[in-house]
Parts: C-alpha cells; sequence; structure tokens
DNA sequence: ATGGCATGAGAAAACGTTTTCAATCGATAG
DNA sequence: CTATCGATTGAAAACGTTTTCTCATGCCAT
C-alpha cells in the first residue's frame, strides 16, 4: 500500500484539501504548509499523477508521433521537444508509425485515450491530407511535413528552396545531367522533387527524378540499379538523410568515384556526413530548433486555443564539401 | 465534455459495470456484448486511460531512462525497446538524463509520481551504485551499465572481453604502443579498461589509458592533445561510439594518416563507422537485442516478482575494417 | 456596534473507471 | 417439486486527487 494524500493529512492534523493547497499553490497559512511539508517528507509521499490527471482534467502530455526515432533527423529533433516539454513540466509519449498509416491511426486513437494536451506529428501525406484536427479533440502541431487541408500550426522547412539551391550549387559546380533520389510517402519528399525539378527546368535540364521507400535501403537498391544503366547521371541530390546514406552505400559498393564519377549532395547534416569521404555537400536543417518551436508553439496553442493557426518555415544552410567539388 | 462510460451504458440500455465488463474480457452475454459495443461506435467513445490505471492500480507504463537518446546506442536500444512494449500494451516514457545524477534522481522520482510498472535504466555510476531497488516501489532491469550491489535484473555486453578482443586485434596487426580512451562517468568505461588494461598487461606491454567526459567532443579534445606530446600512441581504442567519433574528428582535423600513423578501433557499429575511410574497426553491440531482451526480462519480472534476479550478458562482434590494417 | 468582506480551513462532491457484492433467473440435481 | 448452483447483471464502493461549497474568524468601514 502506497502512501496517499490521506496519510499526509493525518498525520499533520490537517484535512486533504489543506495537503492538495500546500503541494499546489492554493491559500495555505505558513503554520500548516509547514506541518504539511513536513509531514511529506515524513512519510515520504509521491503524488499519484494518474489521479491528479483525473481529477484535474488536464494531462500534461503530449504525443509525439515520428516516422522512425532511429532517423536521426528525429531523434534530434525529439530530444529538443522533450527537453523543452519537461522543462514546462510536460510528459512525453513517443510513437514510431513507420510511415504505416494503419499505425498512425492506432496511435492517434491512444493519443485520445491518453487524454493529451496536443501532440506533434510528422504524418505520412495521406494521413496529413485526411487530419481532422476538430474531432481529434486536441491540438495538433505538424513538423517537416505540411498537412494539405489540415488547418494547424507547423514547423517546417522551405523544401522547395533548399532542393533548389542544391541544383544551383550542382550546376555551378558544373555539373549538367543530374538525377534525383526522392521519398514516396511524405509531403516532404513531393516538395523537395518540386523544387528540384523547377531549378533544373530554370535551367532547361532534363528532370531524371525517381521516387523510393525512405529507407536507405531502398535508395541503394535503386541507385545500384540506375548507375548500371545506359546514362547514368553525372550527380546526384538525395532528399533526406537515410536516402543519402543509402546512395552513398551504393556508390561505395560499385566502386564509383565521388565527385568524379557521380556527385553526391542531399540533406541532413548527420555526422557520417562529414566524416565518409570525400565529405557529403548536404542541406542541414535546423533541427533542434525545429523540435524547439514546434513545442513552443504548441504551449502557446494551449494557452491560447483560439488563436489562428501559424505556419513556422525555417531555412536550410548549405554546407558544401568534397562530394560535389567543381567538375574538372 | 467527452463521452463517458455512462454515456454508452445510456445508450445501450445497461449498466456501466456492463459496459464495462464488454470492453474488458468480463463476463457479458453476446447480445449485450453486441449492443455495447454499437453503442461505443455510436458515440465515439475513447476509455480514459487515466481513470482506468487509477481504479485499476496498475498503470502499464514503463519508464525508460538513458543518458542521451541522441546516442546512436540508446537511440536503437529504445526504438527496440518500444516496439516490445507497445506490442505488450505498455507505454514508453523517456527520459534523458545527460549522465547527470541530479536528473537521474528527478525521473526516479518522477517514475514513483506516475506509478510505473517498472523501469529499464542506463544509469551513471554513482547511481547504480546507490540504488535501492526496494524502496523504489518498482522493478528495475539495468541496461549497458552493471550495479554493483543492485540486486537486480540486468542486461549487459560482455565488455572485458570485448574491449581485450579489440586489443588482441590490434596486437595482431602488429601495433604495440596502443592507447586507449574511456569514458569516465559509466561503469561500463571502467569495465573496458579493466579488459583493455588486462590484455596489454598479458602482453607484457604498458596501458596508456585516458579517461574523459562521454561526449565526442571531449574525446576530439582529448586525443588532439595527445597526438600533440612526445610519444603519442600508434594505435587507439576508443570506449564508445561517441569517443571512437570525436577521435575520428581529431585525427581528421590533425592530418593524421590512419592506420598508418594512427590505427583506430572502437565499439559501436553506427552508421558512420563504414563509411568513414577508411572504415572503422568496432564491436557491433547487438543493440536491437539488448532493448528487446531488457524490456522482455521487465514483463517476465513483472508477471513473477519474487523471480531471483538475472543478469544477461551478450557479446559483442569485432568487425575489422581499414582503420586497423595490419602494420607495414 | 454592526454589516460586509477577505481569508483560511474542512466536508463533501466529482473525475471515469474497475471491482466487489448482492440479486435475479433458468436449469439441473435430488 | 424444491433446493442449489452457475451464469449474468446492476448497484454501489473504491481508486487518490482537485475543486467546489460552506463556514468560521477577524478586520475594516460605516
Amino acid at each position: 500500500m502506497t502512501t496517499s494524500i490521506k496519510d499526509v493529512a493525518l498525520l499533520a492534523g490537517v484535512s486533504v484539501a489543506t495537503v492538495s493547497r500546500a503541494l499546489g499553490n492554493g491559500p495555505v497559512s505558513p503554520t500548516l504548509r509547514a506541518k504539511v511539508e513536513a509531514a511529506v517528507v515524513q512519510c515520504g509521499y509521491r503524488p499519484n499523477l494518474s489521479a491528479r490527471r483525473l481529477r484535474s482534467q488536464h494531462t500534461r502530455t503530449v504525443g509525439l508521433i515520428v516516422s522512425d526515432i532511429c532517423n536521426p533527423f528525429f531523434t534530434a529533433v525529439g530530444r529538443a521537444v522533450e527537453d523543452v516539454a519537461y522543462r514546462a513540466g510536460m510528459r512525453v509519449i513517443l510513437c514510431n508509425t513507420d510511415e504505416n498509416p494503419d499505425k498512425e491511426a492506432m496511435y492517434l486513437r491512444l493519443m485520445q485515450e491518453e487524454r493529451v494536451s496536443g501532440v506533434i506529428f510528422a504524418a505520412t501525406r495521406a494521413t496529413a491530407d485526411a487530419l481532422d484536427t476538430a474531432e481529434l479533440g486536441f491540438p495538433v502541431v505538424m513538423i517537416d511535413r505540411a498537412g494539405a487541408a489540415a488547418r494547424c500550426d507547423a514547423v517546417l522547412l522551405d523544401n522547395r528552396l533548399a532542393a533548389a539551391q542544391l541544383v544551383e550549387h550542382l550546376l555551378e559546380r558544373g555539373y549538367r545531367r543530374i538525377g534525383g533520389l526522392f521519398g514516396n510517402t511524405s509531403s516532404t519528399g513531393a516538395e523537395r522533387h518540386a523544387g528540384f525539378a523547377e531549378a533544373l527546368q530554370r535551367a532547361g535540364l532534363p528532370v531524371a527524378a525517381r521516387f523510393v521507400a525512405p529507407s536507405a535501403a531502398a535508395a541503394q537498391a535503386e541507385l545500384a540499379a540506375w548507375l548500371r544503366e545506359a546514362a547514368p547521371p553525372e550527380a546526384l541530390v538525395a532528399s533526406n538523410g537515410l536516402l543519402l546514406l543509402g546512395a552513398a552505400k551504393a556508390v561505395r559498393a560499385a566502386g564509383v568515384a565521388v565527385p568524379q564519377r557521380l556527385a553526391l549532395a542531399g540533406f541532413d547534416n548527420d555526422s557520417w556526413t562529414e566524416l565518409a569521404e570525400p565529405g557529403m555537400t548536404v542541406i542541414e536543417q535546423p533541427v533542434e530548433e525545429i523540435g524547439r518551436v514546434a513545442m513552443e508553439m504548441l504551449l502557446e496553442r494551449l494557452r491560447q486555443p483560439e488563436r489562428p493557426p501559424r505556419k513556422v518555415v525555417l531555412a536550410g544552410r548549405l554546407v558544401a564539401r568534397g562530394s560535389s567539388l567543381a567538375r574538372a
């Protein structure tokens, strides 16, 4: 039997209401407050958060739903979310969906049962478009991927611009036959593809883009096949860290010289991109900021439920490395 | 106002007890069960987990306390823990301690307030030694680091053996002046140092070990300084993935040839170790298995609270790569 | 003096479940 | 034909809090 507020009240010689008020910030005379505090330490009382949540009707809990926390991008974002959350006295429930809409639906239902205060969500395209935030019962902040119709807060990268920047960087360095590898489940992949295609069209060049499942293995297989085709690209853009990793593995396995036979560029300044020869050219996303801002927006929304939804668009930073050296 | 079990009962024309039983696995006639299920979908009822936890007195929640989920080792372990947990109908609360004993204490207190079913814990040395699992009120499974006195379950790597393996591998390849970089906060660092030292002593060689804070930055700074000293090592063992990363950055910054001027070997088969030239020799830990087994042991312990504590010791796998090529 | 009025405290209701306890009913055994 | 038993069901208690709702007290203004 664990000790409850009743035991504390008995020990301190006051009512349970007084104990509750002393522990919270209710009006209690200094005398009784001291008595209560003494009783609390004496019997090692720990409040029961389930009871507190049930009665007070707010759980101080947020859900963080991402595809896979093992993706360094989400790892870093998640860490930032948690830091801000815990500092604000909130708990975080982490959910990995593996880009699977069924799992997304399941976890959203779970969030309802948990009566979470809100959710930070990197949704699949299908789910993002269909999301009805009104009937969900809690506010949602989208990250990384935008919802089409979803009238909710979001913090995003300027994906079109970033992808276009990569293409222009490669053009500047003298590359012409530029291929692209994009994830096929998220709106992010689509947006980056759009920026990629626009930049190439502006330059009057053909657009060679392929869509794959968002995993390193899929990217590796796709690029390996591509390199065996008749006219492989001179440079490749990969639309996220996982795909870039797969691409790097494929070129290494095929013994293709980077950047002499194939230049590489992509997204996410993961730690390996600096170490892998000759260094990967990437768009670095402000991962810590994305997580922090998302959580702050959620807290803000909880304070002002009726505030109009806001989208924060952050800029990526081009980190040029050896994988896109100027063409000889 | 969200709909409660009462509304469902009213709609179905039965008592709340019957609804509860129909939703759980109580004895209910097929007729009423069907009525209840119809009512549930009709009014979109979602059980309130806080209320359920309060009444039933088990939270179906486990805490996962690690130093930093951004460390790929813990990311992978955490993912495995969560998969097993969700499949068993349990929730996971993730806590990052940054190797800070104060944060560890704070999170343990939080776990008590959450009335968690149990905790999976990668503890600092100080905390692990002082851990009194009896007065905590929930079972603990230690991972990665052992508790000295702690009479609780644990799943660990055979650290001494693994470290010795690395040393012997380097000896075989012809290296003699072998240095080591170890984390100074965990028992794991200490154990790996022990294995490292024993292997060198068996070979009649001097032991050159340095202890640093468990971060890439600390390792990088320490090695950079070391390389400027009079007699720098010919080969270096780094006691975890972060330290190895720092070491790799240091040698790259100093323009030191690997393995010609300095061979490198370490722990954790993180994705960058394969890509970074000339490939890092590492001990691969069975990360997925560590997380899975830890969660399974916790579930087992919840079923049989009085079972004697069990320690599972897993073996690492040596992955030899270019960074420890045979000496010319 | 007297009528508010702010302040501090306790009693009791409420939060949404699960679980215990008692009751009803049909059927089966004696 | 009746007593007993098993299976369902509902009423009500319980889980540990927070939040009314009262009430007593002392103080200030009239």
